[in-house]
DNA sequence: GCCTGTGAATCCATTCACAGCT
DNA sequence: AGCTGTGAATGGATTCACAGGC
């Protein structure tokens, strides 16, 4: 029964946890899962996915266990991952090349419409056969007409947040900041930074704490 | 004083954060900044970063603050982000070509000694100039003489695993994973999974609920 | 019998509020 | 007077334990 209470985010990213080995399962023909063998597989405790997944409704059938087929479906559409999203990117270094040739995000459905740079040497160009580089001051009008709805920054930390700001003024309203600062954005928007330097610094502190 | 108390995973990913600010101010010539300046550049509460700083120590002087130089050196202790770290990367396709260019790694003392794939059209190339791209065969050995500590994995996720293993046979006790699977590892390692697509689902799940 | 769904209990993290030092 | 450091209070999230339904 779905309740109006409020969600844990932390629940949301297991969420998002589970539909990866629900994919692989579902590809491998097992059609059934109980909340125990969901929860060894992403290494969670069994109540955990069970309230988890009561928060959104009652998608197991007491006795048996998940469909795992029908489980993949309501998260798909919990995460609203069962369409396309259409992402921009802004900068095209390394990082950004990398992101818009990942086939991963394309599988997904997060498909990358439109890329821009400040660079004139690289504006003109295509970041992938069929993507072409764009200049910063054709976002606003590029955002509108392709219906773009998240902002992906790949540019240097310097930029970043003007970059932020222009795509918010633009009307977009969710942002992927892959650059090393803190985005400051108004109300009604939402911001994730990926910053793999914190991920190093997490490794180096556990590492020196096991054993 | 530093207590022998449980420090929360939150409060170490908190402590990362905290530093991106100081080497701004630091680079900027402020010497001095309270908890509640801090805070409000990291958007988090100034009890918040007293609380954290204090698992760790007294870095303060009551009725004055903290030395921005001397707070970013305790941490940078503290994180263990004093010194080299040496990382092999596995994988070079776009993403872990991007990962080893990264000057962002680089200045944070996080460098790539060695590179690995299995595509033999890769092997014998240089990933950047200077690093040499090796068999995976020949990782044991390397792993050795190089001194890694740290195993960055940017396959295929098909390969993940299996490169997981082989990097702890070699004596590797720390992972970065930027394969979308869950590494399955031994007692006494550590690993961190970055996975944008789980990103970008939170960033979907959130944008539906502001407003 | 078996496994889900969930209130209650526990555990952990954040924030408050003030004592303690400069 | 001002700002840190921290025990106590609050607020959340996780886990337990069992009722509910196949």
């Amino acid at each position: 029964m779905p309740k109006k209470t409020k969600i844990p985010n932390a629940t949301i990213e297991r969420i998002s946890l589970y539909a990866r080995p629900l994919e692989i399962l579902l590809r491998e023909g097992t059609s059934l899962i109980s909340s125990e063998g969901l929860a060894d597989l992403c290494r969670v405790n069994p109540a955990q996915v069970r309230k988890d997944l009561s928060y959104f409704g009652e998608f197991g059938v007491r006795g048996v266990g998940y469909a795992v087929g029908d489980l993949l479906e309501e998260i798909r559409k919990i995460l609203f991952a069962d369409r396309v999203w259409r992402l921009a990117i802004v900068g095209l270094g390394n990082m950004g090349t990398a992101l818009v040739r990942q086939e991963n995000f394309a599988r997904r459905g997060y498909r990358f419409v439109a890329a821009f740079d400040s660079d004139p040497g690289k504006v003109g160009g295509e970041a992938i056969p069929g993507l072409r580089v764009h200049p910063l001051k054709d976002l606003q009008t590029l955002v509108q007409e392709a219906g773009i709805e998240v902002g992906v920054i790949a540019t240097p930390p310097s930029q970043a947040q003007n970059i932020a700001d222009i795509l918010v003024d633009a009307g977009i309203r969710a942002i992927l900041n892959f650059s090393p600062i803190l985005i400051r954005q108004p109300q009604g928007t939402v911001v994730e930074n990926v910053d793999f330097t914190v991920s190093l610094e997490n490794l180096a502190y556990r590492l020196s704490k096991v054993d």
